[in-house]
DNA sequence: CGGATAGTTGAGTTATCTCAAATGCAGTGG
DNA sequence: CCACTGCATTTGAGATAACTCAACTATCCG
């Protein structure tokens, strides 16, 4: 299997990390060491630009590597890449393997038998399925590429131990753990309680947010792969009524979407539609 | 204040709970040592007959008091009675403390300021308002008791001091954590995809479930003192739509609910409505 | 007795769904 | 280059699940 440098698909985003606008030294000098299942060493030096570094566990993990200095014998990890509309796991699949998302966008679903969907996450750079899977593995959930993804997968069993071992990573795994029960309250009220009209305004609104997190957001115009039936499966709607609305949405001229890209006119009044506090 | 004995309202489960039907002596002897704000000794005493011994995080706790025959200097804690229909945590509060229902039943719900709300779950004996709240102070949800509660607190800081001490614990941990992240996803199923027969069988089965596991249900005959507003706010229904499913289901022989008292009649049939596996 | 809370029922409304058909676009193979 | 297939989007018409409003009853409690 080749990995292709990961430099290219990076270089957009150094300029808004700071401190971290040139691969350290440190890790690329230590690159060649890692226990890798024969990736080259690039699949660690590609952190060094990833958008998430500092919002994400693995970000901590790989500050972990700096200070240690023996990233071999901590974590070794793979990247793998996932063409679009492919799935990165199935439900019935019980990985001992955690996966954080490197490059891409991801969905995370429970289905019925009948069909019926409902994604309960989409996955940015640097998220993981859940802080959950950290300790148990999970089946029930399906993890669907939605634009090509790469990913890194660790070993459960090993990221384990290197949590319990360094207190200041269970600091951030309880950060975000927090973060993503707080997404999942908000979720449950969306789902059950707010108007179509209020949870695609919501969709919309926090995931520019969250992008704005990573440094993904330059302007009024967004890299914005979704689908309308993305859309729809997140909201518990239907994707023709998810139709129905982006479009008043777009006459409002509250935003565009086209071309997978969403351009923003009226972010208050975005807000404003979405209770967005 | 006053804390009488908790043993009256407890008596009736001791005959479920195998090896616990008699107060532990090394409980008892170390009762008078806990430095409990004052409380009488039985608030200890009273975790030996919780029907939710086994299953729950503070079942764990307890062993530990066990295994390291100082109740005092490892955790101290107090009890708490909350009468019904008050609530125990306002949205507003950032409380330092953990509440872990001894008895009774409680609610969590988020709410929007116009008043719609969603609850999140429902707290049966030896349930805490999330597993993300051992680690991080959260707000935003209210905890309402449905009858009259007693809890206890335990401080945030000592119970996550002595998580990390005990390995064991944390594995406990993790598999509660695991389980609400499953109940979670369910719930987004529900409200996202779910008809509301679905959903109000599905509450009904799952709380039914989670009773017998804690030798809270014998026969078919079972406490039940949800309202029907209750079961609305659960399911993202309407009262009056409530009325109305659960009108057809008892017209349709499966159970019936009143005078706070739920009596199956045909399991099966209820099981095949709510698609329970 | 009066006042609060729960449950019940009916009539009419509405948000969302279903079904169906038309369009456009992008990739594929000949 | 074209025809063809699959996917996404758009639009309309009609159906329906769930909601709103309102009135009525029952029960409990002071």
């Amino acid at each position: 299997m080749e990995i292709p440098s990961l430099e290219s698909s990076h270089k957009q985003f150094l300029a808004e990390i700071p401190n971290l606008s040139q691969p350290s030294p440190i890790g690329a000098a230590n690159a060649s060491h890692v226990n890798n299942e024969g990736n080259p060493p690039d699949c660690i030096a590609a952190c060094t630009g990833c958008p998430a570094c500092q919002l994400s566990l693995c970000g901590g993990i790989e500050q972990q590597f700096v200070q240690v200095g023996s990233l071999a014998r901590m974590l070794p990890s793979s990247i793998q890449r996932i063409p679009e509309r492919h799935t990165i796991f199935h439900h019935k699949e019980w990985s001992e393997f955690v996966p954080f998302i490197c490059s891409g966008w991801a969905a995370t679903s429970v289905g019925l038998a009948d069909g019926r969907r409902q994604t309960l996450s989409f996955l940015l750079p640097g998220d993981t399925l859940s802080m959950a899977c950290l300790f148990e593995p999970m089946s029930g959930r399906t993890v669907e590429a939605i634009t090509d993804v790469e990913y890194r997968k660790f070993k459960r069993s090993e990221l384990k131990a290197i949590l319990f071992r360094h207190p200041h990573l269970m600091d951030k795994v309880s950060k975000i753990w927090s973060d993503e029960r707080n997404q999942f309250d908000q979720m449950a009220l969306d789902l059950g309680r707010r108007t179509a009209d209020e949870r695609v305004a919501r969709l919309v609104v926090n995931l520019v947010d969250r992008l704005a997190k990573r440094g993904m957001r330059n302007g009024d115009t967004i890299e914005f792969p979704l689908r309308q039936r993305h859309i729809a499966d997140a909201t518990g709607l239907t994707p023709v009524h998810v139709n129905k609305v982006l479009c008043k949405f777009q006459r409002a001229g509250l935003f565009d979407i086209s071309d997978r890209r969403l351009t923003i006119f009226d972010e208050a009044e975005l807000c404003r539609a979405a209770e967005w506090h």
